[in-house]
DNA sequence: GGGTAAGGCGTACGGTGTACACCTTGAGTG
DNA sequence: CACTCAAGGTGTACACCGTACGCCTTACCC
């Protein structure tokens, strides 16, 4: 019998953390449709049932895969002043997920956080409490991050493609104007401004900050103006509203 | 041949909304996991290839089902100011989509909005317009709001399960401790406030208000500053500072 | 009554995750 | 050296998925 071509020395075993980083890659490449176990498989030139050893079930391997990036979030510095501190670790976190235009949608599916990712979760607390924030302050400052502590945020605000034959196009463009005024009035003001300075539609960096700063300087008021949330339910249908405004009496 | 019985009265014909409703109330009952195309065929009492005389594919089944769920939304009152008109608007959204638990995941996972979510967000957009914001705080406001203009904000902060054996508890705790003491900490807090008024860990709604009112409070103290993404951006690093501390100079 | 089209049916295909049994390899030990 | 044993890779198989395609039944209209 023949002896196949001896590659022992090329084969390296696989691992979790292998398995997960070629996850990653064949994600970022061929996009998350494309991550089926048999594909990634045959990228490790190995048989499908093989990555099972490393990583259970395909849940799992998601998890690590998020792991991989959290990793990719840089550190705390040592001395910071909070805002400034949080605002960098978001648009940092932000920055490793713009890497991996799949991660969100996987974030968003897992339930239960790792360790790592309970890392992280963990340092932003700390920031919070390091500055001072009240355990309630914090905890609703948490909450009203919500998936923006990762650097995203669900686009629920989509922008259907133009045709590009123009005829039709101001066809729908009227058909368009005549149900949805307002939607049309944002988007033509938005295209070209009095200033001509934003190109296309969006610029998703800046209304990302946008955003973070108005919910950060949000937090900012409400510490200083010792805000919690037992003192204030029942003064005023929106709870917010007096503390907000500054204690009045 | 003998001839089957003669049910031609009690079929009603399907339609687009019959399946669309049927599929809510199947992904209601038994999860989004169940409802596969064959399911909703057989609770509907037909062949699975049946369905798709009108629905075309999956992808436009879940469209519907959304619709379905958009027309539950409250309509806008004939007078309204701004503020309450968008925070009714967006709480009974929110009543809505607390009916359907699966639905959040399910608009995420849209790309391209249906001519009935074209016209709720209108509706939102007009609200602003209508109170005088201009059209480019509007725009980012929108986009502030995200998927909270759905009433609805991907929780990505798990509590992981304690287990039940108060022993094997208490060893996970401290090793817990140990890791994550901010997290530990906010979560020993929360359980028992000083007021103890806080039975469960977390309280959904007063989380989602709080999130809620301190963006509509953002938006109106840049509306009152008359803030611009022009006039603003290049005057501090952080783009909101100056409108939102108010204009000083 | 004959044509027509809408709506339901049946079969089949290629994809998925993964359970289970098997085989190969290399290190550790007598 | 021979033996064991476990880790890691293999192969087959199953249930389920969405859906393409062709056929058949039924209701209605001229």
């Amino acid at each position: 019998m023949s002896t196949p071509p001896k590659n022992t020395q090329t084969r390296t075993p696989l691992n979790r953390e292998r398995v997960a980083l070629a996850g990653v890659r064949l994600a970022d490449e061929s996009g998350l449709d494309s991550l089926s176990m048999r594909n990634l498989a045959q990228e490790l030139g190995v048989v499908p049932m093989a990555l099972y050893k490393h990583v259970g079930n395909k849940e799992e391997l998601l998890d690590e895969m998020i792991n991989a990036i959290v990793l990719e979030i840089d550190p705390l510095p040592a001395d910071y002043e909070w805002k400034s501190a949080l605002r960098h670790r978001i648009l940092s976190s932000r920055q490793a997920l713009l890497r991996h235009p799949w991660a969100p949608h996987v974030i968003e599916s897992r339930q239960g956080a790792s360790p790592i990712v309970l890392d992280y979760m963990d340092s932003l607390i700390g920031i919070f409490i390091k500055a001072g924030f009240s355990l309630d302050l914090t905890h609703y400052a948490m909450h009203a991050l919500g998936s923006r502590m990762w650097g995203f945020i669900q686009e629920v605000f989509p922008t259907p493609a133009a045709p590009s034959d123009p005829e039709e196009q101001a066809a729908m463009f009227a058909q368009f104007a005549a149900r949805y005024p307002n939607i049309i009035e944002l988007a033509t003001a938005a295209s070209h401004p009095d200033g001509s300075q934003i190109t296309q539609g969006c610029d998703d960096q800046f209304e990302f900050e946008f955003a973070l700063d108005l919910l950060l300087d949000g937090f900012d008021r409400l510490h200083q103006n010792a805000w919690s949330s037992q003192t204030d339910i029942h003064t005023s249908s929106t709870p917010l509203e007096s503390a907000v405004r500054g204690k009045r009496k």
